[in-house]
DNA sequence: CTCCTTTTTGATAATAATTATTATCTAGTG
DNA sequence: CACTAGATAATAATTATTATCAAAAAGGAG
């Protein structure tokens, strides 16, 4: 598990200079691990470190993503979401409230990829299930 | 296959009126089946329907989205797409170029889903790959 | 520690996507 | 034809994100 004390080491280790905004920014997102926007990073930083810029908080998720501190993941509600959870993993999201949950699958599933598709150098992949959580589905029984 | 002639008889069954301006956005998404933006669908549009409103693109997909004549895709890219619900399908999307493609799963990968989840009501999936196409390898080549 | 170079930061402006507002218009109904 | 709910167009307002750039800070050499 990802420690807070790790994080200068973590910032090195990534080949980027270790300044207190980083430290603050990396720290949030390892204690918040679940999928924050770059506005509630910002938002919670910025009580404790009122001098921070919402660009200072851009620039440094760009950063971490490029180094793989992070992954930038998109649903639904135009605005990007940054996760400290670089391992492979996919998301149940609810249509209605947004509420998201983590899971894992032990083996991919098997694509069927079309002829057009051959050559192409897969990576990775990312499955989203969608759906209504209990909470959602209780409040819009009639 | 979709047909153009359908259109009118597509949103009376999905409760929508029967408008100019939706025809012509249904219209739009059958013949351009593929994965259009709102801007794109309003810059097309307007060329022969020069009155039609930028925010009647936006409220009429999300009807559309409602009622399941459409569904909204969103890629890194902070631009919603929309695409024709014709059956379920997924994207293989190159990380360097944008360039889609469609593929489908004839039976479903099966989910380990949490604790958490339970409860949860799945209406469906969406499995996005990423890769790099080959011509984005090849000019990549060192 | 001090100087120097390079990188980072923060303030602001710019851009782009989307939503909200509202007056006007229109499809469907009787 | 008149009425009414719903749809449209024009516009303003929001929100997310990126760009610019001078000032401040980091890290290394001496």
């Amino acid at each position: 598990m990802l420690n807070t004390a790790d994080i200068p080491k973590l910032l090195k280790d990534a080949g980027l200079r270790v300044t207190p905004q980083r430290e603050a920014i990396l720290g949030f997102l390892i204690e918040h691990t679940k999928h924050a926007t770059a506005d509630e990073i910002y938002q919670s930083i910025h009580k404790t470190f009122p001098s921070i810029s919402v660009s200072t908080v851009y620039n440094t998720i760009k950063h971490f993503a490029q180094v793989g501190l992070v992954k930038e993941i998109t649903f639904g509600d135009n605005a990007s979401r940054f996760d400290i959870n670089v391992q492979p993993h996919h998301h149940l999201v609810c249509k209605k409230c947004g509420t998201l949950i983590d899971f894992y699958l032990e083996k991919p599933p098997s694509f069927a990829l079309p002829p057009e598709a051959s050559g192409f150098e897969i990576e990775d992949f990312h499955v989203e299930v969608k759906g209504i959580c209990p909470a959602c589905r209780e409040s819009s029984r009639g």
